[in-house]
DNA sequence: GATGAATGAGTTTTCATTCAT
DNA sequence: GATGAATGAAAACTCATTCAT
């Protein structure tokens, strides 16, 4: 039947496509998107050059999808929030810490690209939109929390999460993250009087 | 003392070489360094891309030599300490946001970098020593300040001020980078009982 | 008789070789035969790139089994020819006309490639002797017609004819076709003293 | 002194600059512009790839040269014309005639070109209104010579020459270009009653 | 017959680097 | 020192063609 040879053509193209993503993300993570060529994309795909250009526009259309598909995935991060301030600051210091260990080439990846704002200008209005909900909500709650100025310690908040977050990814293996954490949640996750 | 790296571009402000210098970091930093050719460092220092080899035996060591320069910083820095462990992560944060505030184009430039392994990989070492002595400071201040956990607070303090700079550097027209120094002041610079 | 061509294009209508070449002749005439790609042939036909395959050896192959076809024209063009000069000029000069506006992607595609020797070179020999058996036939009827060099006569006609039907094809919408026509028939179709 | 250098630079450049337009020319006007890659143009102007793009921004740029470079030159045809109609007409065809033959390789690619129209649309507007001038001088002139209908006339006249060059471009060797043009001028430049 | 995933040779283009002057 | 013409390796991308199903 038909049916059968169209499925059987889907898993080809999404089983090259996995294995093109895979590739690409690691190696745009490790070398960078620019030091990465499309060659040594396929070489670790193992496929042909050419097979790329099946399924994506440009080697930037590549990068978008990976892009998309992990933004995606990291949008749930702002639901199901506790109500109580405290427990709400807390839960989002360890929802994010997850995220990035869990996807810890796609953060480095993302986060080597904000250097090439050009790359990124797709994303750009999506990214802004995040900040400003997250300083937006931390905003919120510092001033629940008591906080004299609760706008600036909420960028405080999320510039030492940033902080973390780069220096974990410069060097996964040898960084105290949990322990960092926990620092992180004692300075910040707490009534200001 | 960050005079020293001024007194230096003094000096050479007139000779081919400063000029190159300086046309190639304020390219480095606006368009990244992959995408700054030769021609264009030669067009902007207003000399022949030839002459370039007469100075520099590759582009890479022309951003090294770059590079070479900010090293200089973190000597100074220091220097001239205070006793006083409460004003002495004063001064470090003060001198530090200046610091930033005066080279920004090199620390742009630098955190660029910092995810292209390769590039920096000269770098590295003296690199690692530098983050060792800023923590091992770090660590023996929060301990006379009483902190139970010092050598976690003194990395936490470290990646909030590299968060605050990374926001900074990536908006720096916006960026209320005055407030969030006194916050993060405020935050870290005290007696922990 | 231009019908034949006709004939075997309803034939093969309902055929996916049909309806690969029409797709085929209107993209090369529309777009030039380089900047046509298989896969927009196979697009437009509605069919599978390999199906093409199964038709014609090779992209070159449909090209020449579209051109092919129009060679059945010349040789319906010399069949019926009336006896009286003047009247077999004119009936030509007619005929030719209404066979170009007939068929206009074809010859527009034909004039396209006259000017890539490589892909003519097969049908070469079929052109060479058809322009021959045209200008004797022309040669012939001016002699009649009492010009006293009736051979280049005869090829000044067919180059007027040929201008007049390049610059149709160009602008199709525009052309003042039918007046220019009649001044073709008024010049070249009479008695030369 | 720098002006030595300057100057035998500027000779190179220019030398370099030539070949490149000899050989291209050639190219293009004997396989056509589609088919005649980069490296072909090099190797036959004797230089390396890469050079064609100290020069030319990209393939179509060095197109556009050549072809500034043949419109500039053809541009004196319609300058000292004669008063009296028939001989107007009369230089007009032997003007014509000369510039097709002195720049055979020039016509062949502008006639091939003529095809392709997105890579002349720089040049559209040049061309029709060339072609606008010419018919308008026709016009003008069959109109002195009595003719009935002298616009149309114009148009066939030109059409004949364009036909002639046709056939003359095609096989520039075997044609007898000299006698059609006499036929030409006989059929052409006279009073029409 | 029919499909479309996969290939790889070929194309245009960029740019760090060399070198004759 | 200084120049910029010239090189060539490598990059992104295209597309006719093959082939397993």
């Amino acid at each position: 039947m038909a049916k059968k040879r169209q499925e059987r053509f889907e898993m080809l193209r999404e089983s090259s496509k996995a294995r093109i993503e895979k590739a690409a993300l690691e190696l745009f993570a490790h070398n960078g998107y620019g030091h990465t060529s499309i060659s040594k994309i396929a070489a670790a795909a193992g496929i042909s050059k050419g097979l790329m250009y099946n399924y994506y526009d440009s080697k930037e259309a590549l990068l978008q999808a990976i892009l998309q598909k992990g933004l995606d995935f990291g949008d749930s991060l702002l639901e199901g929030l506790p109500e109580d301030p405290k427990a709400l600051l807390v839960f989002v210091v360890e929802a994010s810490f997850q995220e990035v260990i869990n996807n810890l080439e796609f953060w480095k990846l993302l986060t080597s690209l904000t250097f090439q704002e050009d790359v990124l200008k797709t994303f750009a209005p999506q990214f802004e939109q995040k900040k400003k909900e997250f300083i937006q909500l931390g905003t919120f709650t510092f001033q629940q929390l008591g906080h004299p100025d609760p706008e600036m310690q909420a960028m405080l908040f999320g510039a030492a999460m940033d902080g973390v977050f780069l220096h974990y990814i410069l060097s996964p293996n040898d960084y105290p993250l949990e322990e960092v954490k926990c620092l992180l949640i004692e300075n910040f996750c707490k009534k200001y009087k």
